[in-house]
DNA sequence: AACCCGTGGCA
DNA sequence: TTGCCAAGGGT
Protein backbone atom coordinates (compact mmCIF):
# COMPACT_ATOMS: atom_id res chain seq x y z
CA UNK A 1 0.00 0.00 0.00
CA UNK A 2 1.08 3.30 -1.16
CA UNK A 3 1.81 5.82 1.59
CA UNK A 4 -0.38 8.56 0.34
CA UNK A 5 -3.40 5.56 1.12
CA UNK A 6 -1.61 4.51 4.29
CA UNK A 7 -2.29 7.96 5.54
CA UNK A 8 -6.08 8.58 4.39
CA UNK A 9 -7.32 5.22 5.59
CA UNK A 10 -5.45 5.39 9.03
CA UNK A 11 -7.56 7.59 10.79
CA UNK A 12 -10.80 5.95 9.57
CA UNK A 13 -13.38 4.02 10.84
CA UNK A 14 -13.76 1.29 8.32
CA UNK A 15 -15.97 -0.98 10.26
CA UNK A 16 -18.79 1.28 10.72
CA UNK A 17 -18.35 3.10 7.58
CA UNK A 18 -19.16 -0.72 5.98
CA UNK A 19 -22.14 -1.20 8.36
CA UNK A 20 -23.72 2.19 7.43
CA UNK A 21 -23.24 1.88 3.79
CA UNK A 22 -24.31 -1.54 3.65
CA UNK A 23 -27.13 -1.29 5.84
CA UNK A 24 -28.80 1.56 3.67
CA UNK A 25 -27.73 -0.17 0.70
CA UNK A 26 -29.79 -3.46 1.31
CA UNK A 27 -32.91 -1.38 2.67
CA UNK A 28 -33.09 1.32 0.33
CA UNK A 29 -31.54 -0.50 -3.09
CA UNK A 30 -33.65 -0.40 -6.01
CA UNK A 31 -35.37 -3.05 -7.65
CA UNK A 32 -33.56 -3.93 -10.85
CA UNK A 33 -34.26 -6.64 -13.58
CA UNK A 34 -30.17 -7.62 -13.23
CA UNK A 35 -30.47 -7.61 -9.08
CA UNK A 36 -33.31 -10.84 -9.31
CA UNK A 37 -30.73 -13.49 -9.05
CA UNK A 38 -26.48 -13.56 -9.46
CA UNK A 39 -26.19 -15.45 -12.82
CA UNK A 40 -22.66 -14.40 -13.60
CA UNK A 41 -23.82 -14.25 -17.29
CA UNK A 42 -26.47 -11.42 -16.46
CA UNK A 43 -24.45 -9.71 -14.20
CA UNK A 44 -22.00 -9.35 -16.58
CA UNK A 45 -24.86 -8.43 -19.23
CA UNK A 46 -26.05 -5.23 -17.23
CA UNK A 47 -22.54 -4.40 -16.10
CA UNK A 48 -21.78 -3.82 -20.13
CA UNK A 49 -24.72 -2.13 -20.79
CA UNK A 50 -23.90 -0.27 -17.97
CA UNK A 51 -21.49 1.25 -19.02
CA UNK A 52 -21.84 5.70 -19.74
CA UNK A 53 -25.76 4.46 -20.28
CA UNK A 54 -28.05 5.14 -17.26
CA UNK A 55 -29.83 2.50 -15.68
CA UNK A 56 -33.56 3.78 -17.30
CA UNK A 57 -31.96 3.53 -20.97
CA UNK A 58 -30.91 -0.21 -19.91
CA UNK A 59 -33.76 -1.45 -18.45
CA UNK A 60 -35.78 -2.01 -21.82
CA UNK A 61 -32.50 -3.15 -23.29
CA UNK A 62 -31.54 -5.84 -21.04
CA UNK A 63 -35.06 -7.28 -21.11
CA UNK A 64 -34.65 -7.69 -24.85
CA UNK A 65 -31.38 -9.14 -24.40
CA UNK A 66 -31.79 -11.59 -22.17
CA UNK A 67 -35.00 -12.46 -23.73
CA UNK A 68 -33.27 -13.29 -27.34
CA UNK A 69 -29.96 -14.45 -25.85
CA UNK A 70 -30.64 -15.92 -22.28
CA UNK A 71 -27.12 -17.80 -21.72
CA UNK A 72 -23.72 -17.58 -22.81
CA UNK A 73 -24.43 -20.56 -25.38
CA UNK A 74 -26.93 -18.57 -27.30
CA UNK A 75 -25.23 -15.15 -27.27
CA UNK A 76 -21.74 -17.10 -28.92
CA UNK A 77 -23.97 -19.12 -31.28
CA UNK A 78 -25.90 -15.96 -32.07
CA UNK A 79 -25.85 -13.78 -35.59
CA UNK A 80 -23.94 -10.63 -35.10
CA UNK A 81 -26.10 -8.30 -37.12
CA UNK A 82 -29.43 -10.13 -34.55
CA UNK A 83 -26.90 -8.93 -31.41
CA UNK A 84 -26.78 -5.63 -33.03
CA UNK A 85 -30.58 -5.23 -34.09
CA UNK A 86 -31.12 -5.80 -30.14
CA UNK A 87 -28.29 -3.41 -29.43
CA UNK A 88 -29.88 -1.02 -31.90
CA UNK A 89 -29.87 2.48 -30.12
CA UNK A 90 -28.27 1.76 -26.88
CA UNK A 91 -24.56 3.14 -28.35
CA UNK A 92 -21.13 2.36 -28.35
CA UNK A 93 -21.55 -1.05 -30.17
CA UNK A 94 -18.16 -2.55 -29.48
CA UNK A 95 -19.35 -3.44 -26.48
CA UNK A 96 -22.30 -5.74 -27.84
CA UNK A 97 -19.20 -7.10 -30.21
CA UNK A 98 -16.41 -7.45 -27.80
CA UNK A 99 -19.11 -9.14 -25.44
CA UNK A 100 -19.59 -11.80 -28.21
CA UNK A 101 -16.10 -12.42 -28.58
CA UNK A 102 -15.92 -12.67 -25.05
CA UNK A 103 -18.42 -15.22 -24.22
CA UNK A 104 -17.26 -17.01 -27.21
CA UNK A 105 -14.01 -17.34 -25.19
CA UNK A 106 -15.43 -18.48 -22.33
CA UNK A 107 -17.15 -21.51 -24.31
CA UNK A 108 -14.06 -22.38 -25.80
CA UNK A 109 -11.25 -21.84 -22.77
CA UNK A 110 -13.62 -21.84 -19.59
CA UNK A 111 -16.41 -24.77 -20.67
CA UNK A 112 -18.83 -22.07 -20.98
CA UNK A 113 -18.74 -20.95 -16.98
CA UNK A 114 -17.40 -17.48 -16.19
CA UNK A 115 -14.07 -17.54 -14.74
CA UNK A 116 -13.25 -16.29 -10.88
CA UNK A 117 -10.07 -15.22 -10.99
CA UNK A 118 -9.55 -11.33 -11.74
CA UNK A 119 -6.73 -12.25 -14.37
CA UNK A 120 -8.69 -14.75 -16.26
CA UNK A 121 -12.16 -12.74 -16.12
CA UNK A 122 -10.41 -9.40 -16.65
CA UNK A 123 -8.45 -10.44 -19.55
CA UNK A 124 -11.74 -11.39 -21.83
CA UNK A 125 -12.70 -8.35 -24.63
CA UNK A 126 -14.28 -5.38 -23.38
CA UNK A 127 -13.67 -6.44 -19.78
CA UNK A 128 -11.70 -3.73 -17.84
CA UNK A 129 -10.69 -3.23 -14.64
CA UNK A 130 -14.36 -1.53 -13.29
CA UNK A 131 -16.38 -4.37 -14.98
CA UNK A 132 -14.01 -7.07 -13.18
CA UNK A 133 -14.36 -5.68 -9.99
CA UNK A 134 -18.36 -5.26 -10.39
CA UNK A 135 -19.02 -8.98 -12.15
CA UNK A 136 -16.67 -11.21 -9.47
CA UNK A 137 -18.12 -9.11 -6.53
CA UNK A 138 -21.59 -9.36 -7.44
CA UNK A 139 -21.84 -12.32 -8.92
CA UNK A 140 -18.93 -14.66 -7.07
CA UNK A 141 -18.70 -11.93 -3.48
CA UNK A 142 -15.15 -11.84 -4.46
CA UNK A 143 -13.57 -8.90 -2.48
CA UNK A 144 -12.18 -6.99 -5.40
CA UNK A 145 -13.06 -3.07 -6.32
CA UNK A 146 -15.16 -2.05 -9.10
CA UNK A 147 -14.37 1.71 -9.32
CA UNK A 148 -16.55 3.68 -11.90
CA UNK A 149 -17.47 7.16 -12.13
CA UNK A 150 -20.09 7.04 -8.99
CA UNK A 151 -17.21 5.51 -6.99
CA UNK A 152 -14.72 7.91 -7.73
CA UNK A 153 -17.05 10.93 -6.87
CA UNK A 154 -18.77 9.38 -3.68
CA UNK A 155 -14.66 8.47 -2.36
CA UNK A 156 -13.33 11.99 -3.48
CA UNK A 157 -16.02 13.52 -1.35
CA UNK A 158 -15.92 11.03 1.80
CA UNK A 159 -11.84 11.69 1.29
CA UNK A 160 -12.04 14.78 0.02
CA UNK A 161 -9.70 14.16 -3.09
CA UNK A 162 -8.85 16.82 -5.22
CA UNK A 163 -7.51 14.70 -8.19
CA UNK A 164 -9.08 14.95 -11.52
CA UNK A 165 -11.17 11.79 -11.84
CA UNK A 166 -11.03 12.27 -15.24
CA UNK A 167 -7.30 10.55 -15.19
CA UNK A 168 -6.61 6.98 -14.95
CA UNK A 169 -3.82 7.19 -12.79
CA UNK A 170 -6.57 8.67 -10.33
CA UNK A 171 -8.96 5.73 -10.95
CA UNK A 172 -5.96 3.47 -10.06
CA UNK A 173 -5.38 5.65 -7.06
CA UNK A 174 -9.17 4.80 -5.81
CA UNK A 175 -9.00 1.36 -6.84
CA UNK A 176 -6.19 1.48 -4.24
CA UNK A 177 -8.06 3.42 -1.35
CA UNK A 178 -11.09 0.81 -1.74
CA UNK A 179 -8.77 -2.55 -1.75
CA UNK A 180 -8.39 -1.22 1.84
CA UNK A 181 -12.02 -0.22 3.01
CA UNK A 182 -14.13 -2.89 1.40
CA UNK A 183 -16.24 -4.99 3.29
CA UNK A 184 -14.67 -8.89 2.92
CA UNK A 185 -17.93 -10.43 4.29
CA UNK A 186 -20.12 -8.55 1.59
CA UNK A 187 -18.14 -7.01 -1.28
CA UNK A 188 -21.11 -7.10 -3.28
CA UNK A 189 -23.35 -4.65 -1.46
CA UNK A 190 -20.08 -2.56 -0.36
CA UNK A 191 -19.58 -1.97 -4.06
CA UNK A 192 -23.19 -1.74 -5.22
CA UNK A 193 -23.37 0.52 -2.20
CA UNK A 194 -21.01 2.86 -3.46
CA UNK A 195 -22.57 2.86 -6.62
CA UNK A 196 -26.59 3.55 -5.48
CA UNK A 197 -25.22 6.07 -2.93
CA UNK A 198 -23.38 7.79 -6.13
CA UNK A 199 -26.65 7.28 -8.35
CA UNK A 200 -29.30 8.10 -5.59
CA UNK A 201 -27.62 10.80 -2.89
CA UNK A 202 -24.33 11.48 -3.64
CA UNK A 203 -24.93 12.98 -6.79
CA UNK A 204 -23.30 15.60 -9.47
CA UNK A 205 -23.70 19.30 -8.64
CA UNK A 206 -25.32 19.52 -5.12
CA UNK A 207 -25.74 15.96 -3.52
CA UNK A 208 -28.23 15.41 -0.42
CA UNK A 209 -26.18 14.98 2.03
CA UNK A 210 -28.93 15.58 4.40
CA UNK A 211 -30.20 12.18 3.11
CA UNK A 212 -26.75 10.51 3.35
CA UNK A 213 -26.15 7.16 5.51
CA UNK A 214 -22.54 8.18 5.25
CA UNK A 215 -22.42 11.74 5.84
CA UNK A 216 -20.97 11.52 9.72
CA UNK A 217 -17.75 9.93 7.60
CA UNK A 218 -17.58 12.43 4.96
CA UNK A 219 -14.79 14.83 4.79
CA UNK A 220 -15.87 17.37 2.23
CA UNK A 221 -19.10 17.49 4.08
CA UNK A 222 -17.42 18.17 6.98
CA UNK A 223 -15.44 21.05 5.02
CA UNK A 224 -18.51 22.17 3.31
CA UNK A 225 -16.84 21.27 0.08
CA UNK A 226 -19.33 18.78 -1.11
CA UNK A 227 -19.97 20.72 -4.07
CA UNK A 228 -16.80 21.68 -5.07
CA UNK A 229 -16.02 17.73 -5.80
CA UNK A 230 -14.80 15.40 -7.09
CA UNK A 231 -12.07 17.87 -9.28
CA UNK A 232 -12.95 16.78 -12.94
CA UNK A 233 -11.33 18.51 -16.34
CA UNK A 234 -13.25 19.51 -19.13
CA UNK A 235 -13.25 17.29 -22.17
CA UNK A 236 -12.88 18.83 -25.66
CA UNK A 237 -15.84 19.26 -27.64
CA UNK A 238 -15.80 17.60 -31.03
CA UNK A 239 -15.94 19.35 -34.57
CA UNK A 240 -18.72 19.17 -37.08
CA UNK A 241 -18.64 17.03 -40.06
CA UNK A 242 -20.76 17.92 -42.67
CA UNK A 243 -22.48 15.23 -44.96
CA UNK A 244 -24.48 14.89 -47.77
CA UNK A 245 -26.75 12.08 -47.78
CA UNK A 246 -29.56 10.22 -50.04
CA UNK A 247 -32.50 8.15 -49.99
CA UNK A 248 -31.90 6.16 -53.23
CA UNK A 249 -34.74 3.91 -54.91
CA UNK A 250 -34.27 1.41 -57.47
CA UNK A 251 -36.54 0.66 -60.40
CA UNK A 252 -38.52 -1.26 -58.28
CA UNK A 253 -38.77 0.63 -55.88
CA UNK A 254 -36.59 -0.57 -53.32
CA UNK A 255 -34.21 1.11 -50.75
CA UNK A 256 -30.09 1.34 -51.47
CA UNK A 257 -29.06 0.72 -47.80
CA UNK A 258 -25.10 -0.02 -46.81
CA UNK A 259 -22.77 -1.46 -44.46
CA UNK A 260 -20.42 0.84 -42.63
CA UNK A 261 -16.84 -0.56 -42.34
CA UNK A 262 -15.68 -3.27 -39.50
CA UNK A 263 -14.09 -0.91 -37.51
CA UNK A 264 -14.34 2.39 -36.13
CA UNK A 265 -17.55 4.69 -35.65
CA UNK A 266 -21.09 2.64 -35.73
CA UNK A 267 -19.28 -0.32 -37.02
CA UNK A 268 -21.28 -2.68 -38.99
CA UNK A 269 -24.01 -1.11 -38.82
CA UNK A 270 -26.27 0.04 -41.91
CA UNK A 271 -27.00 3.37 -43.25
CA UNK A 272 -28.07 5.22 -46.32
CA UNK A 273 -25.30 6.32 -48.86
CA UNK A 274 -23.54 9.01 -47.61
CA UNK A 275 -20.43 10.88 -48.19
CA UNK A 276 -18.77 13.62 -46.31
CA UNK A 277 -19.92 17.08 -48.19
CA UNK A 278 -17.43 19.11 -50.12
CA UNK A 279 -16.98 22.63 -49.62
CA UNK A 280 -18.69 24.18 -53.13
CA UNK A 281 -22.48 25.66 -54.07
CA UNK A 282 -25.74 23.19 -53.89
CA UNK A 283 -25.21 22.11 -57.26
CA UNK A 284 -21.62 21.07 -57.38
CA UNK A 285 -21.84 19.96 -54.32
CA UNK A 286 -24.68 17.34 -55.43
CA UNK A 287 -23.24 16.26 -59.03
CA UNK A 288 -19.78 15.62 -56.60
CA UNK A 289 -21.79 13.45 -54.58
CA UNK A 290 -23.11 11.36 -57.48
CA UNK A 291 -19.78 10.97 -58.87
CA UNK A 292 -18.11 9.39 -55.82
CA UNK A 293 -21.40 7.35 -55.26
CA UNK A 294 -20.22 5.95 -58.63
CA UNK A 295 -17.12 5.94 -57.47
CA UNK A 296 -17.30 4.13 -54.45
CA UNK A 297 -20.60 1.33 -55.19
CA UNK A 298 -20.55 1.66 -59.03
CA UNK A 299 -24.37 3.12 -59.17
CA UNK A 300 -25.27 5.90 -61.19
CA UNK A 301 -27.84 8.24 -59.29
CA UNK A 302 -29.92 11.03 -59.67
CA UNK A 303 -30.60 13.11 -56.69
CA UNK A 304 -33.20 15.01 -57.09
CA UNK A 305 -35.06 16.85 -54.14
CA UNK A 306 -33.72 17.72 -50.44
CA UNK A 307 -35.54 15.59 -47.73
CA UNK A 308 -34.59 17.08 -44.56
CA UNK A 309 -31.25 18.48 -42.12
CA UNK A 310 -30.20 16.08 -39.50
CA UNK A 311 -28.48 17.47 -36.75
CA UNK A 312 -26.71 14.72 -34.81
CA UNK A 313 -24.31 14.56 -31.44
CA UNK A 314 -21.89 12.08 -30.57
CA UNK A 315 -19.56 12.43 -27.71
CA UNK A 316 -16.41 13.43 -29.28
CA UNK A 317 -18.33 14.78 -32.90
CA UNK A 318 -21.15 16.21 -34.65
CA UNK A 319 -22.71 15.48 -37.89
CA UNK A 320 -24.54 17.51 -39.83
CA UNK A 321 -26.27 16.04 -42.38
CA UNK A 322 -27.86 17.49 -45.49
CA UNK A 323 -30.60 14.65 -46.63
CA UNK A 324 -31.85 14.22 -50.40
CA UNK A 325 -33.84 11.73 -52.33
CA UNK A 326 -33.10 10.37 -55.47
CA UNK A 327 -33.13 7.21 -57.77
CA UNK A 328 -30.83 4.27 -58.99
CA UNK A 329 -30.20 3.46 -62.38
CA UNK A 330 -31.76 0.54 -63.27
CA UNK A 331 -31.11 -2.44 -60.52
CA UNK A 332 -28.08 -2.68 -58.51
CA UNK A 333 -25.62 -5.66 -58.32
CA UNK A 334 -25.90 -6.78 -54.37
CA UNK A 335 -22.76 -7.04 -52.41
CA UNK A 336 -22.37 -7.68 -48.75
CA UNK A 337 -21.80 -4.07 -48.29
CA UNK A 338 -24.68 -3.17 -50.21
CA UNK A 339 -28.48 -3.98 -50.68
CA UNK A 340 -31.44 -2.82 -51.86
CA UNK A 341 -34.10 -3.88 -49.87
CA UNK A 342 -37.80 -3.27 -49.77
CA UNK A 343 -39.84 -0.55 -47.91
CA UNK A 344 -40.58 -3.12 -44.85
CA UNK A 345 -37.43 -4.52 -44.55
CA UNK A 346 -35.04 -1.29 -44.12
CA UNK A 347 -35.78 -1.68 -39.86
CA UNK A 348 -34.86 -5.39 -40.33
CA UNK A 349 -31.78 -3.89 -40.44
CA UNK A 350 -29.59 -2.35 -37.79
CA UNK A 351 -29.10 1.05 -37.83
CA UNK A 352 -26.99 4.11 -35.93
CA UNK A 353 -30.05 6.23 -34.85
CA UNK A 354 -28.68 9.29 -37.05
CA UNK A 355 -30.10 7.40 -39.70
CA UNK A 356 -33.25 5.87 -37.86
CA UNK A 357 -34.23 10.13 -37.78
CA UNK A 358 -33.78 9.73 -41.62
CA UNK A 359 -35.86 7.02 -42.66
CA UNK A 360 -38.50 8.07 -40.07
CA UNK A 361 -38.69 11.39 -41.72
CA UNK A 362 -38.45 9.95 -45.31
CA UNK A 363 -41.91 7.81 -43.81
CA UNK A 364 -43.45 10.37 -42.84
CA UNK A 365 -43.19 12.50 -45.91
CA UNK A 366 -44.64 9.98 -47.88
CA UNK A 367 -47.52 9.42 -45.15
CA UNK A 368 -48.48 13.71 -46.05
CA UNK A 369 -47.84 12.95 -49.92
CA UNK A 370 -44.51 15.10 -49.74
C1' DA B 1 -1.62 9.99 -22.11
C1' DA B 2 -4.83 11.32 -25.18
C1' DC B 3 -8.17 10.17 -28.14
C1' DC B 4 -11.87 7.28 -30.02
C1' DC B 5 -16.38 5.28 -29.28
C1' DG B 6 -23.28 6.72 -28.90
C1' DT B 7 -27.16 8.21 -26.91
C1' DG B 8 -30.72 10.66 -24.29
C1' DG B 9 -31.91 13.52 -20.41
C1' DC B 10 -31.50 17.60 -18.05
C1' DA B 11 -30.13 22.25 -15.91
C1' DT C 1 -29.17 26.35 -26.68
C1' DT C 2 -25.16 24.43 -24.93
C1' DG C 3 -22.65 21.69 -22.06
C1' DC C 4 -22.55 18.10 -18.84
C1' DC C 5 -23.43 13.77 -17.42
C1' DA C 6 -24.20 8.19 -17.06
C1' DA C 7 -22.41 1.21 -13.44
C1' DG C 8 -15.71 2.32 -19.17
C1' DG C 9 -12.74 -0.01 -22.43
C1' DG C 10 -9.66 -0.13 -26.49
C1' DT C 11 -5.77 1.66 -28.69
Amino acid sequence: MNERIETLVKDFPIQAFQTALIDWFQSEKRDLPWRKNRDPYKVWVSEIMLQQTKVDTVIPYFHRFIDKFPTIEALANADEQDLLKVWEGLGYYSRARNLQTAVREVQASYGGKVPMSKEEFGKLKGVGPYTTGAVLSIAYGIPEPAVDGNVMRVLSRIFCLSDDIAKVKTRTFIEGITREIISEEDPSSFNQGLMELGAMICKPGTPACLLCPVREFCQAYAEGKQSDLPIKSKAKKGNTVHLTAAVLLDSDNRIIICKRPENGLLANLWEFPNEVAVKNGPKNLLSSFETELATKHGIQTHVESPLCTIEHVFSHLKWNIQVYVGKVEGTIEETNELKAVAIEEVTDYPMPVSHQKIWKNYLDGRVTGR
